[in-house]
DNA sequence: CGCAACTGTTGCAGGTATGCACGTATTCTG
DNA sequence: CAGAATACGTGCATACCTGCAACAGTTGCG
């Protein structure tokens, strides 16, 4: 926690701009969700599709972890995902073992449509902001993701959120 | 959209800064996401009891339509919580018609344990930014959550994400 | 080589979400 | 007051998520 009481002024505390970050993340996920509305996958799914989209050697064991399901959910889960054609399947050549997950073209399609929409949400509220502000958040938020990356482990699980 | 061309030097082009905020996005749900991991709640019902702790007379139609589902599912979705002794429903003495949905002691403690879960999370992020940066960070999050908030409807519908 | 560890699969079982159609009670409207 | 509109509930059907246990194929180690 340490929280650093060496600030200057307190012109605000705190626990105010941690209030500010939740309000924000409700919102930032009010916002983004509904580009998943009417997509034709489920949450998990959508999930290991953007699990698959950062990782090129993604296995059924990293997905379950990631999902923090048990491993036959995780076999099930692809299981659709590959019937749907969003997801590709093969045996890892290296380990024979195991399986590599990847987005088919499909799959990859879906996900840029969803973040494509995101982006456009973002945008249209972001445009709203006056532009130092603006660059005053950018730099924040950089900053917030490059402390968050260095405390939560160095990969961004990148756990497609949603609903 | 609306794209603000009119920046003093563009020494971070518009789409960069959509981009730190969709990252943000993500890395915000993914550290707050756990705080709901040994929660016995699905998400759909947090959703309700988000919904609940921010609408004090919430009835199932707002519901329904909170969650975009079709009215039967929120019925029954409502009928689990009240079965698990997280909500409260009574009906509406002005109109007889609707049902007024209430969150109990434990419903409250319930999300109270994963919003103080998440607090803690996001302040041991927030701890580790300097004390400028963070300051126009918590600046630029309110105006997007101002903004935000004027753009889609007065009332942030607060559906409680996760996953 | 033989055994342990790891990765994934399948059968089984329960709970949940979801939509649709139909019915009931209540309120509003002409 | 009669019919429309609204808010819910129930029955039914389907798909998905989830865990557990048991099993097969591969790899690594002594």
């Amino acid at each position: 926690m340490a929280i650093p009481s060496s600030c200057s002024p307190p012109e605000e505390s705190f626990d105010d701009q941690v209030d500010a970050v939740m309000r924000a993340t409700q919102l930032l996920v009010a916002i983004t969700a509904p580009a998943m509305a009417d997509v034709d996958v489920t949450l998990p799914q959508f999930r290991v599709l953007v699990m698959a989209s950062g990782d090129p050697s993604l296995n059924l064991r990293s997905v379950a972890a990631g999902l923090g399901v048990h491993p036959s959910n995780a076999t099930r889960a692809c299981d659709r995902l590959v019937a749907a054609g969003l997801l590709d399947r093969r045996e890892d050549p290296a380990d024979r073992r195991q399986i590599v997950l990847t987005l088919t073209e499909a799959g990859r399609r879906l996900l840029d449509s969803v973040m494509g929409r995101r982006r456009v949400a973002i945008g249209d509220v972001l445009a709203e902001i006056p532009g130092d502000t603006r660059a005053g958040l950018a730099e924040g938020l950089k900053a917030f993701s490059a402390a968050a990356a260095r405390l939560h482990g160095v990969h961004e699980p990148s756990t497609g959120w949603a609903p």
